[in-house]
DNA sequence: TTCACCAGGTAACCAATGGTAACCGCAGAG
DNA sequence: CTCTGCGGTTACCATTGGTTACCTGGTGAA
């Protein structure tokens, strides 16, 4: 359907994994739930997740924060510190995403088996 | 890195996300739910997906049996009939997708919010 | 006979995602 | 005077994901 679509303005659910879903923001968000109510820095952000990019963090934070889940902060200091926190919202979110980190960390290793047996 | 990537054996999570992130799973897990423990057909999935393509609904049913969280049966009637259903594992991944997605309802309108406003 | 249905498979294409590398200005350390 | 760290941005590429379109093969309906 390459036409309007009027279709799919349904389903929340992938609406909200099509933006939380992408490779780093779970991992950004975690990083973030862990230290919340606290802020984080966007080196120290860079430094607890392991293999991302400058550019990478820089767009998935640019998202989070553009969607209302996460709060930029910028202290007006010598070489520019940039402070990133959970919104009210993005604390709403971590619990239900808590969920299912948890899930995943308890039925990873099924699936893995499943994948790996045939 | 198109090298080995030892890295990012961590996080699960993501790697859950990786596997019920795509475009069409989260929809084909919702209507299986739906209907859990009863089965679907693939022609019905379809109907019940609205704007999947016969493809997209193949691939994704694929990943979903490959990945240990639904089964295929196929009844060797006329025309061929498949059955899918959630195995015990996918209905155990119900619980927290359940939350997340009671919390997209909730909350979708104030990330468009958020999207909107800027 | 021709059509549509069933459950897909295949091929080709296109857009979006993700990744690499380089660059920016500014500061303090050496 | 050069190097590093800070918080990005930009340009460029490769890979992936998703899409349309067409194929199969057997059946019952028109």
């Amino acid at each position: 359907m390459t036409r309007g679509d009027l279709f799919s303005p349904a389903c929340p659910t992938r609406r909200l994994l099509d933006r939380i879903g992408s490779k780093w923001t779970s991992m950004a968000v975690k990083v973030l739930a862990e230290a919340a109510p606290g802020e984080v820095r966007f080196a120290d952000l860079r430094r607890r997740i392991p293999g991302i990019s400058q550019k990478m963090l820089s767009v998935t934070l640019q998202s989070l924060v553009h969607d209302g889940l996460v709060a930029r902060r910028v202290e007006p200091a010598v070489p520019v510190r940039v402070h990133y926190r959970l919104t009210e919202l993005g604390l709403s979110l971590e619990v239900p995403l808590a969920a299912l980190r948890e899930w995943a960390e308890a039925h990873m290793a099924e699936i893995d088996e499943a994948s790996a047996g045939r």
